[in-house]
DNA sequence: TAGATTGTTAATCGATTAACAATC
DNA sequence: TAGATTGTTAATCGATTAACAATC
């Protein structure tokens, strides 16, 4: 049935955003929606809605619409959000204990194996009940453990350092929060997400001016 | 000169990236680059970087290419990063307090006044050199002070109420982390940045899970 | 001047929207 | 059956890439 091979990451980033939404409904209980009411709802057009859908093999009905339940869970299935993959958290700087602290790894597909930091003063401490372990621990704890993600909460010089060797240690993914930028990187099957903050603020800082320039005109 | 009316935002969430490499190569020592080069470096392609420069006015020059040291001050000027627009940030939980100590507000075109929350415990403190203020006093504060952004690092819930007071007493922008959809909002002339953490972790874990069908393939 | 590289126009590609036949 | 709404194909729109004349 699910035909999912090949979609596009403009799809894919919008999933998260229909699943909220659906979750909502759910929480309403709302069991029935259109494309055209949700369309409204999300600002978005009914035709993107269907097509989007049908990515992943038709789960609407003719006439009828979409049941809320069975799509939330299917899109949930299909992010692989049940899917405990085990991760570890590198650098415990204020970002580094907000992500620990702040995200439900286990409703979002990920197992938190531990946190690794270069500070002796901060080592044996855990966040959120994530063990803070010596980073020069992290190749022996790879060794063992076998996480496959890792969150890099480090400045740009000692992310840059570290990301090829915890791909020789098996890490396949990065939930990149450095300014480094991993997908330069020679490797084609590494998976990378970008959480670049500043890079956001910047964004909104020109959409401010546009603002201003508006006005004027 | 500058034509920047209208200019896609594509091309604006590139600026931040092409102007952290035009750093890099300002601390290296390199003075003029040539599209061809900085698309190597950058994983482009030349073709599109002419074309996002031009955007702005050419600012290269046949036959030489680009200097390094321009460029990198046009970009920031384009991007307004010079510009100290008044900001608040509301929610000082694990990710409030990292934002608050973890970003240069200065250096990003905004100026944090200061920072609001609802825990008796903490008012009064501050943050990286920030005061934390309780949120009952922000009425009075805004129309003091006048900030134009706001930041949000509360839940859903809280983030949904204030919203459309912040609005009524003159933010026109938000930097939003919170799960709360705010541009489903009626005024068009607010301008919002999303940070939806969870989402792109949920993205992360879709692509996993498309490396690991690929290796079963 | 000759070589290099831009600025810009044209071609291609992909994503969004519109339209409508299929069907519940 | 009639009405509603999907799934899917075709049309449009926008963004990326290619090509090349302009020019430093």
């Amino acid at each position: 049935m699910p035909k999912e091979s090949g979609v596009s990451v403009s799809v894919i980033k919008r999933l998260p955003r229909y699943r909220r939404f659906l979750g909502d409904l759910l929480t309403n209980g709302v069991h029935r929606i259109s494309s055209g009411e949700l369309a409204t709802k999300m600002g978005l057009t009914s035709s993107q809605i269907r097509q989007d859908f049908n990515c992943f093999g038709g789960f609407g009905q003719q006439g009828y619409g979409y049941n809320v339940e069975a799509l939330y869970h299917e899109i949930g299935r299909i992010l692989g959000l049940s899917n405990n993959i085990p991760a570890i958290l590198i650098g415990c700087g204020n970002l580094g204990r907000a992500v620990a602290s702040h995200i439900n790894f286990n409703e979002r597909g990920f197992h938190l194996l531990g946190i690794f930091d270069s500070n002796p003063a901060i080592i044996g401490r855990s966040i959120n009940g994530y063990p803070i372990m010596h980073i020069d621990t992290v190749t022996e704890f790879c060794k063992e453990k076998r996480p496959r993600m890792a969150i890099l909460c480090l400045p740009n010089q000692e992310a840059r350092k570290l990301a090829q060797p915890l791909i020789d240690l098996g890490i396949t993914a990065f939930w990149n929060f450095s300014h480094f930028d991993i997908k330069m990187m020679q490797n084609p099957n590494i998976v990378v997400e970008n959480v670049h903050l500043s890079d956001s603020l910047m964004t909104l800082s020109y959409m401010v001016n546009e603002q201003k320039n508006k006005k004027i005109k």
